[in-house]
DNA sequence: GGGATCTTCGCTCATCTGAGCAGGGGGACC
DNA sequence: GGTCCCCCTGCTCAGATGAGCGAAGATCCC
């Protein structure tokens, strides 16, 4: 297109867009004909002049998500808008929101729904409107008896989500990660325990998050893990944790000594779910959220448009 | 509106601007009639919802434009975007272009166009296209030999806008400001000199900016002033300077001593003139540019966004 | 419970807009 | 200089959209 016609399709699109004329009144401010206005305006949006955001807490990128679920094979794609956000605690809350959304609107209505534990499954929990659903066993699907104040978070979040959706919650009475194999496979031989675990293997659907290795992670925040085992997980390739199990880029178990000692379903079970709901969003989890995507450990992701977009970038 | 309907017009609007489906596609999505989809659209639009950039570097914001011209009495009002814009100098190169696009379209093309000098009037020059205009004369309206480096500019901006439109240019050559006002009225009387000040004040038209009044004036970099006359300046009230002359925010001269010492045209004479073209931008310029505007220093303001929303905002 | 009032809904109709098509002007190539 | 080809222009027509209107529904007050 020659310079001065790129020119007049900014007046046009200023007096179109700015001012609500129409493609006629522009016609004869510019002395062009309508059908060149027309043209001039379609060029316009064409060469990616005219901008269209919608901001409001609940706006999606429906674009985003569509080329996300091409790219990846995931099953649905949720990404909500970062227009307008400026903290990334906000950017978090919308997409907790659209978790809650996208649960609320799931059709059949799953009977067994696992979940992990964690700052976002709480928020989770916080934006579930009463009634969302109803007669939902919610169950934990890791250990989440945490060592200090974050304690009632886990067991809340199960309950909150059920009782939401007038149901019941199991919860699995165990810490995440224990000091010695033995202790841990005498916890999960208790019958209670067992049952739980069972319960949580057969689960219809999963809600997840996932956390970023390093020193802000909720396992060192919890008590469970130290900077310098962080650190060390980091060395040898840990992108982050799904369900308390860290994993590198390739999805694989970083540590599987650790591994073993973690109570919760295993990493392959989430792989053969046929409806696992992972929500992640955050500049920091950019890349566990690339590891969780890229190897099929969730068929459904809720996320941030800057982390789709990373994801999409690759 | 009610929080469901709220949420709905969002879901509209995404596939209405994101995904380019027609209302009716959309109510069949979302189980609504069209004629309630577009109510929801408008709705969307009237709460601000959908936000609509022009992301070019010559895109005006013409509502701003209209509301500066009703609310200040300006003649006209050229607001460039900031969409996209990320340094300061970049915003002052699409303020130049817009004056340079504004002086082209000029009709009648003035005879004699009194210009002013500094880097925003340069940028000016350098932005107007050969043959803007025929036979255009231009005339400097204030003394510009510089004491440095800049020398050249002042010159070569009146030249080259002359140039450019097949005229001639006429050069006040005399320095800005003047020690002694003995030589100064000496200069004024020589017969060249007082040819060209008389040939400013009969311009049809002038162009010019202003300045901030700080450390960083042009006149302080030309040497006409040092640091400490400019804080004195200051603090006794000035914002800015305009063709050389120091003004506080009533738009009165501040140091009618140093103003006596000035070669060029008084404020007055612009403030008489039927033509009188303002080109002020950039942040650091918001309080001469008020002080410029409600004192009817000028007809017409080439501005940017930012700095005419701070007009509108007093 | 019943009426008054205000809002919301579905619809008609006029207007606006984009797709597609034929004709003409201008440039490229011989 | 002539011819061909391509792109641009102006137009027809159908689809999309917003204004306006009467009816249905909700709400409030008695």
């Amino acid at each position: 297109m020659s310079d001065t016609d790129e020119l007049l399709s900014i007046r046009a699109a200023e007096l179109y867009y700015e001012e609500n004329q129409t493609q006629d009144e522009i016609g004869v401010i510019l002395r062009l004909t309508r059908w060149k206005v027309g043209r001039l305006l379609a060029s316009a949006r064409a060469n990616g002049f005219i901008r269209i955001e919608i901001v409001h807490p609940r706006a999606r990128r429906l674009p985003i998500e569509r080329r996300l679920r091409e790219s990846t094979g995931l099953t649905d794609a949720i990404v909500v808008s970062s227009a307008g956000v400026s903290t990334d605690a906000e950017l978090q809350s919308r997409t907790a929101q659209a978790a809650a959304d996208y649960l609320t609107s799931l059709r059949p209505i799953p009977r067994t729904l696992g979940i992990s534990w964690g700052r976002t499954l709480h928020d989770v929990s916080l934006h579930l409107k009463q009634g969302w659903a109803s007669g939902v066993n919610v169950v934990q699907i890791n250990g989440g008896v945490s060592l200090n104040q974050r304690t009632g978070t886990a067991a809340s979040t199960a309950v909150t989500i059920a009782h939401k959706a007038d149901g019941s919650a199991t919860l699995l009475p165990s810490p995440a990660i224990f000091e010695r194999l033995e202790t841990k496979q005498a916890m999960e031989a208790d019958r209670t325990v067992a049952g739980v675990l069972a319960l949580a293997r057969d689960a219809q659907a999963y809600v997840f998050s996932a956390g970023q290795a390093d020193a802000n992670s909720a396992l060192v925040d919890s008590g469970y893990l130290t900077v310098d085992q962080i650190n060390d997980l980091v060395a040898r390739g840990a992108v982050g944790d799904v369900v308390g199990r860290y994993i590198d880029q390739n999805g694989r178990i970083v540590d599987p000594e650790l591994n073993e000692r973690t109570v919760g379903i295993q990493i392959d079970q989430l792989r053969r779910a046929p409806l696992t709901i992972a929500v992640i969003s955050g500049k920091t989890k950019h890349a566990i959220a690339r590891a969780v995507v890229r190897n099929g450990l969730c068929t459904v992701l809720v996320t941030d448009e800057d982390t789709a977009n990373a994801l999409l970038h690759d």
